[in-house]
DNA sequence: AACTTGCGCAACCGCTCCCGC
DNA sequence: GGCGGGAGCGGTTGCGCAAGT
């Protein structure tokens, strides 16, 4: 038993919305709202479409003020950043993009900023001459090859390639290089966090100096005193996360419900992760897992062919503009203090803020 | 000129969340 | 507290057009 359909797919119709429908449409709309109802407007209207079809077109293409392509250089840089941030919540980031809809955001991600910012990287990689040895090695195991691609555009590995490369920068004003431009939310929540922060940062000073490739390009984990003590950290953060999960299920009394499951938690629209204490250890397996073949690609650019600063930064022409400069960064994370301490998100956004922050470091540290 | 390929965009689909009963 | 229906969201698909062969 599935669940009922919302609509008779029979007796509605599907493709390109017609002028006439438009028209019917946006009248009806200006004119009387939407009621509250979208299953219901279009039997109102008389047209012959699902109502999440009407809902769809009036917010994507008839509402007034919205803007159509020509995406400008302040608005690629803030989906980067965003993106970067709080991952494909393409609602989100259209909320910060005036006149812009998040499935007009989500194409022109998907269609060309991804493939300006990973496909210059690749560009760079290649001008740049990786050693041949290496290259043959790489595509000996299938990891260079274009094959390998599908498996790189996933939203969490998309991220971490951004990050790793802002990380690679050594920016200081980088949002999560710079714990001073993080926004206050809760005393205990910091104190995880800025934990989180320096665990994240000697795991990855650990990892630069002892990973190597290979003489096939693949790298092993030669030895891993960081980790060890990460993971004993990781328990006692353990028991910080259950203190802090305790006081925002004080937080939350008075606000949207929250299921604290040792999983993903719901609060409001927004999730975060914080593994219990099983899954932290799986998840330190999946980060000695992400460590492998699949990610060496990825890695041997920011550990195999470690070069200069200056290299790294020639390397990301596209990023430098985007993310590099105090101003922009400052206006952003001021900005986003401003959306947290007007609460204009939506009812969850104080959870949103924790979120950002639970939900990307977690990622490495493990 | 005909065909193929790639790209951009609009729209659809299926899922989760929220809220009222 | 459980259930059902609507809203909202993100991922995916498919069509039309332009560029390339």
């Amino acid at each position: 038993m599935g669940r009922a359909p919302c609509c008779d797919k029979a007796n509605v119709k599907k493709g390109p919305w017609s002028p006439e429908e438009d028209a019917k449409l946006k009248a009806y709309i200006e004119q009387r709202g939407t009621g509250g109802n979208w299953i219901a407007l279009p039997h109102k209207i008389g047209l012959k479409r699902c109502g999440k079809s009407c809902r769809l077109r009036w917010l994507n293409y008839l509402r007034p003020n919205i803007k159509h392509g020509g995406f400008s250089e302040e608005e690629d840089n803030l989906i980067c950043n965003l993106y970067i941030s709080i991952g494909s919540r393409w609602s989100i980031i259209a909320a910060q993009l005036p006149g812009r809809t998040d499935n007009d955001i989500k194409n022109y991600w998907n269609t060309r900023l991804k493939k300006k910012l990973l496909g210059k990287r690749r560009e760079s990689q290649t001008r740049r001459g990786i050693s041949a040895s290496t290259q043959e090695g790489n595509e000996a195991n299938g990891m260079n090859d274009n094959s390998s691609l599908p498996a790189l555009s996933s939203s969490a590995l998309e991220r971490m390639q951004l990050q790793m490369q802002l990380q690679g920068l050594h920016n200081p004003f980088s949002f999560y290089n710079n714990p001073a431009l993080w926004p206050k939310y809760h005393a205990l929540g910091e104190k995880i966090l800025q934990d989180q922060y320096n665990d994240f940062l000697t795991m990855q000073q650990g990892r630069v100096s002892q990973i190597q490739p290979d003489h096939n390009g693949t790298f092993e984990d030669i030895a891993s005193p960081s980790f060890a003590s990460l993971q004993e950290n990781s328990l006692n953060r353990n028991h910080k996360q259950e203190e802090l999960e305790n006081s925002l299920n004080g937080l939350a009394s008075s606000s949207s419900s929250i299921a604290i499951e040792g999983r993903h938690k719901s609060y409001g629209r927004a999730s975060a992760f914080i593994p219990n204490e099983l899954e932290q250890s799986n998840m330190n397996f999946h980060m000695e897992a992400a460590l492998q073949p699949e990610f060496s690609d990825l890695l041997y650019n920011k550990m195999g062919g470690f070069n200069g600063v200056e290299e790294q930064i020639s390397e990301l022409d596209c990023l430098k503009d985007m993310t590099g400069t105090k101003e922009n960064m400052i206006w952003w994370a001021n900005d986003f203090d401003t959306k947290f301490l007007s609460n204009s998100w939506d009812s969850s956004s104080v959870f949103q803020t924790q979120e950002l922050f639970l939900d990307y470091p977690m990622g490495y540290d493990l």
